[in-house]
DNA sequence: AATGAATGAGGATTCATTCAT
DNA sequence: GATGAATGAATCCTCATTCAT
C-alpha cells in the first residue's frame, strides 16, 4: 500500500535531514546515508528521489533560499513606509527561525559550495538581486542616489553578522538586527 | 637531492600549494596528493613533515592570518592620527595581495573549517579578538562610547565583502575599500 | 543477485576464507581484499559486514573455538567411564578435521593474536578453562588430589604438539594422539 | 672519528632491540623504524648493517636460539649422571632469563615467522634437532628403548609450557619446571 | 659511519551509486 | 515505492627501502 503522495514528502524530508546533518557536522562532509537515516529512510531511496548527493544539496539551497523569500515577502506585506519596509526586510534576515547556528552553518557551507558548483552560484545570484532589488525600492525615496552603495553595503552586512554568528557559541539575533538598524539609523539622514 | 634544512622549504611549499589547489577547487575536498603535487613532492613526503592532511591545512590558515596580521602591522607603523590607523587597517584587509579570487576562496574555505576544527576555530578567535582591538585603538578617540559598536559593525562589514568577492568573478578590492571607507565617513562624526 | 538472508551466509563464507587465507599465507599479514576474493565478494562487501579486519580474524578465532568446543562435546556424549572422556576428549583435539597443517597454521596464528588483541586473549581463556575443567572432571576419579597437575601439564602437552605439527610438513594426526595416550598411561596408576 | 669495530655493536643493538620491539609489541609487526629507535639509530642504518627486516629478524631469532645452545651447553658441563644431564637440559629451558613474559612473546612470534620464512624454518629444525639429541643422550641409558617417545613428549611439553606462558600475565618459570620434571619422575622407572 | 630526505607500493577503509527483488 | 546487497573508485596514511651527502 504504497502512500498517496510520497515522493514530495519524501522529499522534503530528505531536505530537511540534509540542512540538519551538514548544521550539525558543520561540513558538506557528510554521507548520503546520514543524511538518509536523518530522515528515516535508506540511502537508496534518497538516490532514487534526487538522483545524486548533489542534487539534494541543491534542493536543500534552494529550500533554505525560498523560505528566506517567502519569510521577506511576508513581512514586507504589512508594511506602509520605506522605513517599515526596511525594517521588514532587516526583520526577515535576522529572524530566529532563520538564526539557530546549525541553521547558520548550513548556509554558510552552501554558500561555499557555490564557489564549486555553478547551479549554486546561479541560485546565490538570485537571492542577492532580489535582496538587492528590495532594498532599493525602500532606500531610493530615502536616500535617492546613495542607495545603491547602501543597499551593497547592507546586503554585505548581513552577511558578515551571519559568518560571525555560525562561528560564534550562541548566535544572537537580537543584536545583529540591532547592529544592522543601527547602521541604517547613522546613515540615512 | 637531501639537501639538509629541506624541512622549513618542503613545508613552506606545501602549505602555498595547499592554498593555491584549495583557492582554485573552492573547496576543501582536495587530496593531499593534489597538494603534493602542486608542491613538487610525493605524498608521502607532504605526510612526513606534517603528520596529516589537518595539519596542512592549519599550518596553511594559520599562515594566512599571520600573514594578515603583519601586513596589518606594517601598514600601521606608518600611521600617525586614529583617521590614518583606520585606514590603515582598512587598506591591509582589502590589500589587493589577499584579495585575489583564489586566496580569497581558500580563506572563505577555511573559514568554514572552524566549524569543525577546534584549532582552526582557536586561530579565528584570535584574529577576530586583534583585529577588533586595532581598530577600538583608532576609533575609541574618534568615536568615544560608540566605539565598540562601531568596532563590531565594521569586523562584520569586512567579512561580509570578503564573502561576496569570493563568489564574484572578479574580486574588486578598490569597490571593496570604499564602501568600507565611505561606511566610516558617514558614521564617524 | 541480492537474495535476502544473505548476511549469515557472507559472513559464513568469510570466516572460511579468513582460516584458509590465514593458514595458506601461514601469517596474519593477510589483505582484507585476499580473503574477500577467497571467499568471491568485493573487499568493501567484506567491511560492511565485519567493520574492520580485526573483526574478520576475531570471528574466524570464534569460529575456530566454537567448533573445537562442539567436536569435544560431541565425543563426550558417548563417553561413559573416566577413561571413555578421557580418549574422547584428546580424540577431539587431534581429530584430523582440526589437525590439517593449513588449519593449525591458522590456529597458531590466532594465538599469536590473543598477544595484541584483548578480546583474543579472552577467547582463548575462555577455551583453556573449559578444557580444563573437562579433564578434570575426567580426572578427578582416576588420580584424586594429581588431576589438577596432570590437567595442566596434558593442556601444555596437547598446544605443544600442536606448535610441532604446524611447523612439520605433515601433520600426523595420529602420532600426536598416540603421544598424548601415552603419557596418560604412565602417568595415570 | 668512527669507533672502530661499530659493526658487531650495533649490530648487537639490533638485535637486542629488535626482540625487544616484538616482545612488548607482542607481533611481528613492528617498524623497522621502531626497531632502530629503540636501538638508538636510525632506520637508514640498520638497513645499512642488515640489508632488510627480514634479516633482522633472521638474525633476532638466530641469537635467541644460539643463546639457549650455549646456556644448555653450559649447564651440560657441570652434569655428571643421565639424570643430572636431564634437570640441566630443563632448568636451561626454563632458566629466568629466557622466561620474561616480553621474551617469550618475542620467542612464539619467531616461531610463527617460520610458517614464512625458509630460513626461519631451518633454524628452528636445528634447534628441535640439538634439543632432541641432547635429550636422547640423557634418556637412553634410563628409558633405553622408550628414550624417543620421551624426548618427543618433553619437547612438545616444553613448548607448550612456553606457549601459554606467553599468554599468561605472569609467566611462572618455577612451576613450568616443577611440571615437566614432575613428568620424567612420572614416566621415568 | 651515519642520517635526513625522498618515494613507490600497498592496504584499510569509506562512499556514492546501481540493481534485483 | 522501498531496500538490502554489492562494488569500483578513491583517499589517507604507512613503511621498507634507496640515495646523496
Amino acid at each position: 500500500m504504497p502512500k498517496l503522495g510520497a515522493e514530495p514528502i519524501r522529499k522534503a524530508a530528505l531536505i530537511n535531514a540534509a540542512i540538519a546533518t551538514v548544521g550539525r557536522a558543520g561540513s558538506l562532509d557528510v554521507t548520503v546515508a546520514q543524511i538518509a537515516r536523518e530522515a528515516g529512510m535508506s540511502s537508496a531511496l534518497a538516490h532514487h528521489y534526487f538522483g545524486s548527493k548533489e542534487r539534494i544539496f541543491l534542493a536543500a539551497m534552494r529550500h533554505i533560499l525560498t523560505q528566506y523569500g517567502t519569510s521577506t515577502r511576508t513581512a514586507l506585506r504589512g508594511a506602509g513606509t520605506p522605513q517599515d519596509r526596511l525594517r521588514a526586510i532587516v526583520g526577515a534576515s535576522f529572524d530566529s527561525a532563520n538564526f539557530e547556528r546549525e541553521t547558520i552553518a548550513a548556509w554558510l557551507n552552501f554558500y561555499a559550495l557555490a564557489l564549486v558548483e555553478p547551479e549554486a552560484a546561479r541560485l546565490l545570484r538570485v537571492y542577492h538581486r532580489r535582496l538587492s532589488s528590495n532594498l532599493l525600492v525602500a532606500l531610493r525615496p530615502l536616500a535617492g542616489a546613495g542607495a545603491e552603495r547602501i543597499a551593497r553595503t547592507l546586503g554585505a552586512l548581513i552577511d558578515g553578522l551571519y559568518l560571525r554568528a555560525a562561528l560564534s557559541n550562541e548566535a544572537d539575533a537580537a543584536a545583529a538586527e540591532r547592529t544592522t538598524l543601527d547602521y541604517l539609523e547613522k546613515v540615512l539622514p
